[in-house]
DNA sequence: GTGAAAGCGCTAACAG
DNA sequence: CTGTTAGCGCTTTCAC
């Protein structure tokens, strides 16, 4: 009962003949008898043989597992860029081992070290929240790893990297914003010292340059990108200060509590506040009024971030031309920061 | 430049010690005096040394990673069990892989392959709606890989999971939907050949035998758990067919579908028809009317999954005791089933 | 077309 | 405390 995994041996024992025969075999190597082939693949079925790929991605000094560090899988954008990384990586014969640096440093560092001690052949990552340095991803270039960043990015180091043009976005958002007739607009979003923030950040202000609307007089807030740190922040912001026209939330989840901050105080949306988010979660179509925000292609991210990866994998040159590409968002107009008219009363037909 | 990953065997030849003793000094061993252990560690360091973690589990014959197959990550389901798998795992010293069978049999069955190629030290899965033989976990047994199923499960095996009581959970739903004076409850939900759809209606028809409720009369609907689905099937449904009091959607997601058919139809929820969903979703509390549903504790379900493998992976004795846990779920009440007011408008057969 | 032999990087007896 | 030796399972020259 107890029998350990067969090995190529084993298979090799049974048919009286060598274990380089049988590995041969196995991987339909072209000098190898169709009779030979076919004997040792029946009797691997009948060993129940499953090939040790340890042992093999050992010997050859590569394997076909490629690391992905993201943040967090459960939020949609990341979970659908895996989903566009497995749809290229699976195909061209590479596994995905996905890890999540919690949004902690520290978490980020392990991951990468297990990664390179497993000895994958590529890694995907988007920067935790928290990652200020970039001394791990420097293990992974010297490492000789193929390294491929995406999304939350460092641009001082020079590697491939997929990103949206969060500039973009957060521009177009603010000027949709402004030429609804709003002008005090509020800005909230997770740390700038994060690529993503400080770049909607960035958008945000030169749209309000342009618009020669008075950045000083806005209000910003910074902090956790989460539903519940914009509901604590605005449920006491709403206390001690004059309203603004429209809070641009650059997350979703932050404009979530945002809504339900104003919804609490008895506010309207739009029709006292208006809100915008960011990213486009699937919720954002669902709540009701339904939610203004930015569509990032986040399927369409994780395919070019993989196609970066493959590029590097697949090329001979030890030293491949770094490339960054960039993604264009969309803007979605739906109810949330719809002018203000003079009723704004959402009745179903 | 191209200087290959270091070895063990580099930082020997550096101290002029032998492997050996560089083996165990990294791995702490007490016999190595400190001042070996300091030199060690210091020029580890200095080589940028990264373990070969695929040599080290070949030789040991054991590794630290456990594989997880789940459906898709996307669904907040899986990836909160996720996270409560990770969080006791982890501690424990082992990463996990994550693998989506994307609710396809043939990759789930992949999935199985890689893992056991691999050589991961367990594997934990979620069946896919497709799958309905188990031969592939017949070969996990086989390899004598420690397995735990949960959610959506198999019982004929002997194996050890972890699930929701889904028939009580929708025994539950459907006697409050009973007692709030609806009758006529249709039911709606995954392939019952799934488990936990097939348990979600046993709790259903039990709830109506036991209110005498004449259960052909139902209309039940079962197609893919989603929210298109769900829109698509009600849109039609709604032309050709009197309105049932409410909807008894077993997963969130055909909720959402269904409201929205209704809202498109010009009806109410839930003054013209009530509807209810099973998973409590995030978005289920963020939509309006808010969604009643059932609450599974997914992380508390990863927990203990990854504790009944933790189990297998200490105890010593080759056959443990194959143990399943029973998790609760708890009904959440919310606006979309609340009680009609006026009982007139009661359309009856 | 197949066999013999060496070795990927690490660990674990067994010595001393 | 440290060195010697062997080998995990597989691949890959180099022979024949």
């Amino acid at each position: 009962m107890s029998k350990k995994q067969a090995t190529i041996q084993d298979i090799a024992r049974e048919l009286k003949i060598t274990a380089s025969t049988v590995s041969r075999a196995l991987n339909d190597h072209p000098k190898i008898s169709k009779k030979t082939k076919d004997k040792v693949w029946k009797t691997a079925h009948e060993l129940n043989y499953q090939p040790n790929t340890v042992a093999s991605n050992l010997r050859k000094g590569k394997g076909n597992t490629v690391g992905m560090i993201v943040p967090r899988i459960n939020r949609h954008f990341f979970s659908n860029v895996i989903t566009g990384v497995e749809s290229v990586l699976n195909p061209a014969g590479y596994n995905l081992i996905i890890c999540q640096s919690e949004e902690k440093y520290q978490k980020e560092v392990e991951n990468v070290e297990t990664l390179i001690s497993n000895r994958v052949s590529g890694i995907l990552i988007s920067l935790s929240i928290e990652t200020l340095n970039t001394k791990h991803l420097q293990k992974i270039i010297n490492s000789q790893i193929p390294l491929v960043m995406f999304d939350r990015t460092e641009s001082k180091l020079n590697i491939s990297q997929v990103v949206n043009d969060d500039e973009a976005g957060a521009y177009e958002m603010t000027c949709h914003l402004l030429e609804q007739g709003y002008r005090d607009i509020m800005w909230m979003g997770g740390p700038r010292t994060s690529s993503i923030y400080h770049n909607r950040y960035l958008g945000y202000k030169r749209a309000l340059e342009e618009y020669k609307v008075p950045i000083e007089k806005m209000h910003c807030f910074e902090g956790p990108s989460t539903l519940v740190a914009a509901l604590e922040y605005m449920r006491i912001f709403l206390k001690n200060n004059k309203l603004p026209d429209v809070v641009f939330a650059t997350s979703d989840y932050m404009a979530m509590g945002t809504i339900q901050a104003l919804q609490e105080a008895g506010l309207q949306v739009p029709k006292d506040v208006a809100v915008a988010g960011y990213s486009n979660e699937p919720f954002a179509a669902l709540i009701d009024p339904k939610l203004t925000t930015i569509e990032q292609f986040s399927e369409e991210m994780g395919r070019a971030t993989a196609r970066l990866l493959l590029d590097q994998l697949l090329s001979e040159t030890d030293e491949p031309v770094p490339r960054k590409i960039i993604i264009k968002p969309k803007l979605i107009i739906r109810e949330t920061t719809r002018k203000r008219k003079k009723s704004n009363t959402f009745i179903k037909k």
